[in-house]
DNA sequence: CCACATCCATGCCATCAGGTTATAGACGCA
DNA sequence: TGCGTCTATAACCTGATGGCATGGATGTGG
């Protein structure tokens, strides 16, 4: 008897939520067709898995059970998709690192030609992450180490190391009320909309609306974007305003884009993540990181 | 990332035979069918697992090492699987006993009975298995207990207690040459065409065959049955002669065919099979089996 | 007491993955 | 050179699956 690991999938997220129309957002996939992919997972054990009624799905005894089993059977399977994914590199002499674009920076260069210098015979291939993946593809098994903006969510399944701390600036359109200014007050920001990443990303998004900063009340959002790109067409078009690190009024300067300082906002950092059992070659790559970056403002320890 | 286990379980079939076209076979599919498999499950890896040639396919080393990991995998989804069945007929209270046809016999309603002494409340959910099921629905999860003949492939994943030990016949159509006999030795029977199993049945095939007391001659098949009545009919038809368990003759008499003792080959064996783990209500069916087969002429003992 | 919000289920339609058959292409062998 | 044995490709078809719109059941607030 077949299953897809898909189904396993989605009858996680509905135990987990209790509730198909919520799961069903989670996971990308309408509520009808959510409810036929348990049903079909229910027939195909031959067992029924919830009780359904208007308060929403809720787990048999039997469901219970299942669900106590599941989730070891889908990390066995991710283990071995990781396994075989980061063996093939291995073999092909491929360190793979994935990035996000606002965490690669002045450095990067030089991190790839330290390593090179370390490990002739190895080629480094650098995989841009949108935000709706911030660890980069570290969680699919897809890199070897990401550079990446912390926090970002799951962050405590890898080990990180700090390269850089920054300032957060506002990013906002030049023809913005504000945007003659100095210097702002996070504060005063309060009810502007903002331009922010997917509600999915969860700690990210907050992160970067700096929901912590704003004594509980909830943000405004005028644009939901995924790309740098999107961002700052967002930003310019006057969608909203957003938080970014300073490097980004180097890296992404732009006509209709005005930086400004801005206090009451903690500051931003970068690292550089892997797993706690990685292999040489990564932790050497770890250590072109901390070495090359520190050369700017870092003091690299261990998270 | 998402599988089907089905690809995986393509995928460790056409490493086991290193030919797309055998595996092909064994798996019931085309081809071309499975060529599109294992090149899915190659894209969705990212990695070469085979290397083509005329030849066939060979595992590469990454191939290998994947192939080490997917049969635990398997086992692991096969065992989640077989657990919650379970559990569900146990909720029920119903217990689920496979059969092969010409495996129940007389005592069969005496062992439901005292089953049903010994258990109040229970019911037995009886399930005929057809041959190129020999295990019953035991590997599938599908049974808790399977009363089968012996030996079945598969059979040293089980335990199994002996329940009875009866002669094997010959059993040929009334028009046959030899149907006039009081006898026959096996040995006469070697040239004639037999009615048989499929071949993917193995070393049940085999055993109803006599492969084993044919001195190495290849027999000659007539036809390929599946069920009693299949059987039957193309023995009847003249396409060939089977061996049968002695009962037989009583439970399946019909006009057109004609019985006869065989000597020169082993008796067959009906036992109960059941997991080395099964729980106490299984263990009663089985005792109750014992029992009440015993009565007949069996010694039963652990295998 | 009724309109509304919240859940899950269902019907209909469009799309696409996956299967099948037939055939091509590569290659060793007689 | 023709044949047998592999795998790959092409063309076609069907069924599974997802999306949208909607229905039915049941609390909830005005």
């Amino acid at each position: 008897m077949d299953v897809d690991t898909r189904l396993l999938r989605s009858f996680v997220v509905v135990a987990e939520e209790g509730n198909l129309t919520r799961a069903a957002q989670r996971l990308f996939v309408s509520q009808p067709a959510l409810t036929k992919q348990i049903k079909q997972l229910e027939n195909l054990l031959g067992v029924q898995l919830f009780t359904r009624s208007r308060a929403g799905m809720a787990l048999t005894d039997l469901g219970t059970t299942f669900a106590r089993q599941v989730p070891a059977l889908l990390a066995g399977w991710d283990g071995v998709l990781r396994d075989t994914k980061s063996a093939a590199s291995r073999a092909a002499k491929v360190l793979r690192v994935g990035f996000l674009a606002s965490a690669a920076n002045e450095a990067t260069p030089e991190i790839i030609a330290a390593f090179a210098e370390r490990r002739p015979g190895w080629r480094v291939d650098m995989r841009q992450a949108t935000w709706s993946n911030p660890s980069a593809g570290l969680d699919d098994g897809d890199v070897d180490a990401a550079i990446t903006r912390l926090p970002f969510p799951g962050q405590e399944n890898w080990h990180v190391r700090v390269l850089l701390t920054e300032p957060r600036v506002i990013a906002l359109a030049t023809t913005h009320r504000l945007a003659g200014r100095d210097r702002v007050d996070f504060r005063e920001l309060w009810d502007e909309p903002f331009v922010a990443a997917a509600p999915e990303t969860g700690r990210w998004r907050d992160y970067w609306l700096a929901a912590d900063e704003r004594d509980g009340r909830q943000p405004r959002i005028g644009a939901v974007t995924d790309t740098p790109d999107e961002w700052l067409s967002a930003i310019a078009n006057g969608y909203g305003i957003a938080l970014a690190p300073e490097s980004s009024a180097r890296f992404y300067a732009r006509p209709g884009i005005t930086y400004l300082p801005v206090s009451g906002v903690e500051p931003t950092r970068v690292g550089v993540a892997f797993a706690a059992d990685a292999n040489a070659v990564t932790r050497d790559f770890v250590e072109c990181c901390v070495r090359n970056s520190g050369a700017l403002d870092a003091e690299g320890h261990q998270s």
